[in-house]
DNA sequence: AGCACGCCGACT
DNA sequence: GTCGGCGTGCTC
């Protein structure tokens, strides 16, 4: 914009400080441009800010606050012309990311309600020292030699074999390789690669690695991962061309990619991304927490033959670093990551892949609280490209997106091998005598499928997802669950002071002395907490018709399996045993090996990992999480329920899935059942509706702690006046009438965690903006908290769940 | 966020 | 009389 030699000036944000400020640049500078890391003075200390816009000089002193305004002129009488009016200069300088990620960082800073520094320095990696790593590569006179002699090879494979193979394989590689991978063709391969380097046809260097990964080839642990199917299934097909479509025109075009487990959405994403590599543009991969398995991965790297940098929280901060490295200076086109992927520095993005785009995690639940979802959404917005959100069972918020016509909707509807899709089985538990148990929690049918399927020698998955704590009052003879009148949450049991409380508006009232659905006056079951963290210091028990849980979930049904199967090899995956970083590789390969017969574990079970001899998956008991407090209750278990049945039948022989359930006639399992998800959906959406719930209104979730109850209450209110403040201001400036429901403080359903007192508030409103707006008024307000020992605010725009 | 400035209590 | 408490406010 301005010309060389002119002043220019930056104006820069810095973490904690409301307000851009600018500094001066030494005239013709190009060396400081926006999208820089800076250090700067700051009063008397230095800070870390970044260029977010450049400005002439002349600019950003009539910006400056009046008072100093003379001084320029005065100055200017000295004769210095390049004169900087009092404004101080940049220090330190380097690229952190691309200018054009400023759209999306401004939105995220006005959705969300925090500063553009906050946004910053959350999408940044921190800076890390990288460990370097011995590679080798073909050295650039290597296609020379080959070249002028076509006998190099052949003189080489009879003289030195190792050398020569490993000669072959490094020249097939793009990127350095380690030696560690090397180390498949030969054991030490460094003295082979040193003669190599002596003739000069390798180079060894030290590289950091290893988050830049490139097609290696040999490495892949199912050959089948590498290939191109020959053929692809109608909705494959047909979902490809309208993609490719949106490429090829290089619009802003989000598509909701509907297909079941085994479907091959994989194969549309892999397709999809070739072509944007085609037309020289890159891509970015976007997937839940827990499913960058290996598979997944080694998929992509075997097909795109590019490199692909990583930005996942398994790889260590220097490896992260460099990868955001290779992307920004455009090294590297392909990035595959978890949320915080989001963010990276991909030039000229042609396409963007959110898998499994209903899963929670990619809520970030702490610190600054975005949706990478719909982040990556306003990215591709930003960006004018296409992006692909897949999921075997959409986010109810995608469906509406669809049925809006936001999203273009893509349907997968066979799975692309020849077999079907099973069909879950529900088991009532009710209807079981407890001596007819073969075990506390293993149903006779159960046990019987087990016993067929080892006896097959197919292999077993057990689901016990023990999350889920509530104590509600269910009726043993209708199974109705006491709810809110008005939040349509169930009410959570008290027993210590025997009362049942809403977690959503704070309403308490006594149990009813009898059903108010059936009018049974005989029985309230009470189900309390499989294990999980108790509220209270008492655990919640009751022995009228109780439901009792013990043991720690997992762990006791392993049990429970070893004694009925003492035969079998049983391993658990849960929180608990997969600590490590191998550890979660090592389970799932020791079922894919064979090793083991029944795979025991939580909902991290349930997520996307191909196990091709599973022909069984039980579900011991689907109504853990049915009645939680929250109004994504029921979405949650039919996903969980539906994800773990797509672990059954993938290998050559059609799956059985057993779900052990005191509620088969609740609606969400009988859509399990009937695979009817738009049955499910539209149940559900009615319900969201009536109580204006998210998709339908907006949700904002104040969380107020404190280790003291008294000081949590206090803040609570606090905040439940700065609001109403709030939004009587935003009432006055809009003529339009304001609608918004204000709720709480009430308890949080969690009202004790970690020392804290907690108590929440809830802001429903019919659109987006008053939330922003409100979000932004209160995390100014915690900024600057007054009067408080140890007081804190979490501000969470759109929550994941109201726990 | 830091780091000033500023205006009230107990110490050599 | 001074040293130091941390409430309030600004930072180009």
């Amino acid at each position: 914009m301005s010309e060389s030699g002119a002043e220019e000036a930056a104006r820069v944000v810095v973490g904690g400080v409301p307000m851009m400020l600018s500094y001066s640049l030494t005239p013709g500078d190009r060396s400081v441009g926006v999208g820089d890391e800076v250090t700067v003075e700051l009063g008397r200390r230095r800070a870390k800010g970044w260029v977010v816009e450049k400005i002439s000089l002349a600019e950003a002193l009539s910006d400056l606050p009046g008072k100093k305004k003379k001084t320029s002129s005065q100055l200017g009488f000295f004769g210095q012309t390049s004169d900087t009016g009092g404004l101080k200069s940049i220090n330190e300088s380097a690229p952190a990311f691309l200018p054009e990620q400023l759209d999306l960082f401004r939105w995220m800073s006005e959705y969300y309600g925090v500063s553009l520094a906050e946004v910053i320095e959350n999408a940044l990696p921190r800076r890390a020292a990288s460990k370097k790593v011995l590679c080798a590569l073909p050295s650039s006179k290597l296609f020379a030699t080959l070249e002028e002699d076509p006998t190099l090879f052949e003189s080489l494979i009879r003289k030195a074999p190792t050398q020569a193979k490993l000669l072959a394989y490094l020249a097939e590689c793009s990127t350095p390789t380690t030696l560690k991978e090397l180390a498949s063709i030969s054991k030490n391969p460094l003295s082979s690669l040193r003669s190599l380097e002596e003739k000069g046809l390798v180079e060894i260097q030290t590289t950091a690695h290893l988050a830049v990964v490139s097609n290696s080839g040999g490495n892949s642990e199912g050959v089948f991962a590498s290939e191109r199917p020959s053929q692809l299934t109608e909705g494959q097909s047909s979902a490809l061309k309208k993609i490719h479509g949106a490429i090829d025109a290089g619009t802003f075009s989000p598509f909701l990619l509907f297909g079941v487990t085994g479907s091959g959405k994989t194969e549309v994403y892999l397709q999809s991304i070739e072509k944007v590599l085609e037309k020289n543009q890159s891509a970015l991969i976007v997937v839940p927490e827990i499913s960058l398995t290996p598979q997944f991965l080694d998929q992509f790297k075997a097909r795109l033959n590019v490199p692909i940098a990583l930005l996942h929280s398994q790889v260590g901060a220097g490896a992260r670093w460099d990868a955001w490295q290779s992307l920004l200076d455009g090294r590297v086109r392909v990035a595959i990551g978890a949320r915080s992927a989001i963010f990276a520095p991909l030039q000229n993005l042609g396409l963007i892949v959110v898998d499994e785009e209903h899963e929670g995690s990619y809520k970030q639940s702490e610190g600054f609280r975005y949706q990478a979802r719909d982040t990556a959404v306003m990215r591709a917005k930003f960006a004018s490209c296409p992006i692909l959100l897949g999921s075997a069972t959409p986010s109810l918020e995608s469906l509406v997106n669809v049925q809006k016509k936001r999203y273009r909707l893509l349907e997968l509807p066979e799975r692309a091998s020849p077999r079907s899709v099973p069909t879950p089985e529900l088991i009532d538990v009710r209807k079981i005598k407890k001596k007819d148990m073969p075990s506390e929690n293993i149903t006779p049918p159960l046990f019987k499928a087990i016993e067929e399927t080892l006896a097959q020698k197919s292999q077993v998955v057990v689901m016990y997802n023990r999350r889920g704590f509530a104590s509600y009052l269910q009726c043993e003879t209708c199974s109705e669950v006491i709810s809110c009148t008005d939040c349509s949450v169930p009410l959570t049991y008290h027993k210590s002071k025997h009362h049942l409380l809403c977690h959503y508006c704070g309403i308490s009232k006594a149990p009813p002395p009898h059903c108010p659905s059936c009018r049974d006056p005989k029985t309230f079951r009470v189900e309390v907490d499989a294990k999980g963290a108790p509220l209270e210091k008492e655990r919640v028990t009751d022995k009228i018709g109780a439901l009792e849980h013990r043991g720690s979930g997992t762990e006791k049904v392993v049990d429970e399996l070893r004694e009925l199967f003492p035969e079998a090899r049983i391993i658990r995956m849960d929180r608990d045993t997969v600590g490590t970083k191998g550890a979660y590789r090592r389970i799932l390969s020791s079922m894919r090996s064979g090793e083991a017969d029944i795979l025991v574990g939580t909902q991290m079970i349930a997520k996307g990992h191909d196990l091709p001899g599973v022909t069984l998956v039980g579900v011991i008991d689907a109504d853990v999480g049915l009645h939680l407090p929250d109004f994504r209750s029921s979405e949650k278990v039919y996903q969980l329920i539906t994800q773990a049945s797509g672990r059954a039948g993938r290998g050559t022989e059609a799956g059985r899935v057993l779900v052990q359930t005191r509620e088969p006639e609740h609606p969400t399992l009988v859509a399990t059942v009937t695979g009817r998800f738009k049955a499910f959906a539209r149940y559900e959406l009615e319900y969201r509706k009536k109580l204006f719930y998210p998709p339908v209104g907006r949700l904002l979730r104040l969380l107020v702690s404190s280790p003291d109850l008294g000081e949590a209450n206090r803040g609570a209110e606090m905040v439940k006046d700065i609001c109403r403040d709030a939004l009587q201001t935003i009432a006055n400036q809009s003529d339009k009438k304001v609608e918004v429901t204000l709720l709480g403080p009430a308890l949080a359903p969690y009202e004790r965690l970690r020392g804290r007192h907690r108590l929440h508030l809830l802001v429903k409103a019919p659109s987006a903006r008053i939330i922003s707006q409100l979000a932004g008024t209160l995390n100014a307000w915690k900024s600057n908290i007054k009067g408080f020992e140890d007081l804190r605010l979490s501000v969470d725009v759109d929550p994941g769940d109201l726990l």
